[in-house]
DNA sequence: CTACGTTACGAAAACCTTTTAGGTGCTTTC
DNA sequence: GAAAGCACCTAAAAGGTTTTCGTAACGTAG
């Protein structure tokens, strides 16, 4: 099995050229006579040769590397980032270095050596929640690119979804399916998800000149939460029909909670969800329309930005990405 | 900030000694004056120095770098196995590097040959279900574990989790809460997660004399499939006392489905799960009693395996990992 | 004083590839 | 017939680190 191996060398040697020649040859470079490309590649594939990336990356200061330093990754939202930055990276022939420093400063740092040890070209951070979180770009040889949570140094790059604007969607569809007494429950009010989303929901309801149905009801992301919420909102305001809920889980709850009082979906309240986490917005009776805030697009473009700040290109400043409305039945009209 | 990095080289001329010298000091050989290994530490801090990998990789053969290679890092069972994994190779000091098929083998030769030449010291394969998987390890001059989804091939080194020993637990769990009718919900037929729990009822259901309730329903993974379970089981045998489902989401769905006919949870019917997924086996109403099939150690144990492998003491075989009962209410006496 | 051992350090090779700067033999041009 | 141009190839350097071996200085034993 290990035995040691092939080298350029050994190529070259098998061919009958020099190892300049060689490299050449391989490298598809003019100035090698299509004769003798033949030889060499046929010898490269007879020793099954694959080129050392190590040495060429020492060469030429470009690894085609990049880290991906991943606050959390337990949690549910830096997946689909993650997994659209590997799309766009593994497309590029760029390899993919994970960290996941589970939320702990002293691990972050010392991954951070690490990766700038091994010489990446690039690093993109991913968070687990859409609060800012420390930069690290100050004195670093490599650009960086965050996404999901900003970083809070408004001069580095960073991708964030637009909570604001799904939102708005979501209320805008409520209202264009003929809704008026529109409530909102939502997660803990120490997430800016959650703040940003309760600010969607004002802007458009005043832009319609309708007024919110009760207080945002702050509370947690669970399914507990959309139970109890339901409870509370028809005590409170039993004329409401139509909730904005700021996940899919607590939209869950709600329909639960409020099916088992008899009021109907959408007929008598009309519920939309946040996050399009499929396992849940698919299985709710009615199905749950939602907005799905395209994490792995994001992801997607966070590493193409990367791939631009590499190349010197580098674009300043937070950047908000667009959400996508899902219709389903528990809005159907 | 792109100022070039500080090498070797650097230090050892600031701190007014050779590179060899300043390698011994930096690497804490013997051999070196104290103060001389002062002088050199205080240069390297000065400059920042971090050595570079790649060069020291070039030299010793080693990367201490691993590959990861998923089969589809979308589902839900191959991140807990890849969590588990990185964490034991990050204390190791080893580098991940991510990669992820998408289910095509193209890209996966693809990948393969990528890793390689970025020679990675070792390459652990994650599946994304426990049902054998064409090998890679024939000619590879590196060694290959593989988690969850094991190898074809019974020479490679494979960990999966006991699925037969998991559904045994939940099963002797029934009859030990005095459970006698117990029936078995379960996923699609073609997947061996699914018949390796099913022959676990059987065994566990033989061993305690008890004629299992009707026969194994095999269906899906989701909720949709455990409500429609539900109504067939409360037509056939209405006088079932327990049932184990072969997922969470099927148990939600069976749960909800059940409640809704009135049934109660657990004294009429105790229900178990499989999979342990939070989200759902601790929101359902009652919570879920579930089996957790410790991916994350699985994870883990992969990686120990592995380092032992790249250190020439590999343990062929299928390896089975235990899996462990989590009571919550819907079985509690 | 010679022979030898010890300690602390330096020179140089090695790892593998790419690139630069020639070099050789041939054909074309005036 | 000489100069110039061309096509194809090679030697050597560079990249950063570790390691092996050599060397110098110094002390100790004979």
């Amino acid at each position: 099995m290990t035995t040691r191996r092939a080298t350029i060398t050994d190529v070259a040697a098998l061919a009958g050229v020099s190892i300049a020649t060689a490299s050449k040859a391989l490298n598809g470079r003019d100035d090698v006579r299509a004769e003798t490309r033949r030889l060499v590649l046929d010898a490269a594939a007879r020793l099954s040769f694959q080129p050392n990336t190590l040495a060429r990356g020492l060469l030429s200061g470009q690894t085609h590397t990049v880290g991906l330093l991943t606050g959390d990754m337990v949690g549910r939202f830096g997946i689909p980032v993650l997994l659209g930055a590997e799309n766009a990276f593994g497309a590029g022939e760029v390899a993919v270095l994970l960290c996941d420093a589970r939320g702990d400063a002293i691990r972050e740092q010392h991954y951070l050596r690490t990766l700038l040890s091994r010489r990446v070209d690039g690093l993109i951070v991913v968070g687990e929640s859409t609060n800012p979180r420390p930069s690290i770009t100050r004195n670093l040889p490599v650009p960086v690119v965050y996404a999901y949570a900003p970083s809070e140094d408004p001069d580095d790059v960073s991708f964030v979804p637009d909570d604001v604007g799904g939102a708005r969607l979501a209320v805008n569809h409520l209202i264009a399916t003929g809704r008026s007494r529109i409530a909102h429950v939502t997660g803990p009010a120490d997430y800016k998800a959650a703040t940003d989303r309760a600010e969607g929901v004002r802007q458009a309801l005043a832009e319609a000149g309708l007024e919110q149905a009760g207080q945002t009801l702050y509370g947690a992301w669970s399914q507990r939460w959309g139970r109890h919420a339901a409870e509370m909102l028809l005590m409170t305001d039993p004329e409401v029909d139509a909730v904005f809920c700021g996940s899919d889980q607590a939209a869950a709850g709600f329909i639960e909670a409020i099916r088992e009082r008899g009021r109907r979906v959408p007929d008598d309240i009309a519920v939309v969800g946040y996050d399009n986490w499929e396992v849940l917005s698919e299985e709710t009776r009615p199905t749950l329309t939602t907005i799905d805030p395209d994490l792995e697009h994001l992801g997607h473009t966070a590493a193409q930005h990367l791939f631009a700040a590499i190349d010197g290109k580098a674009t300043p400043g937070v950047h908000t990405l667009p959400c996508r409305l899902v219709i389903r039945d528990s809005t159907a009209p």
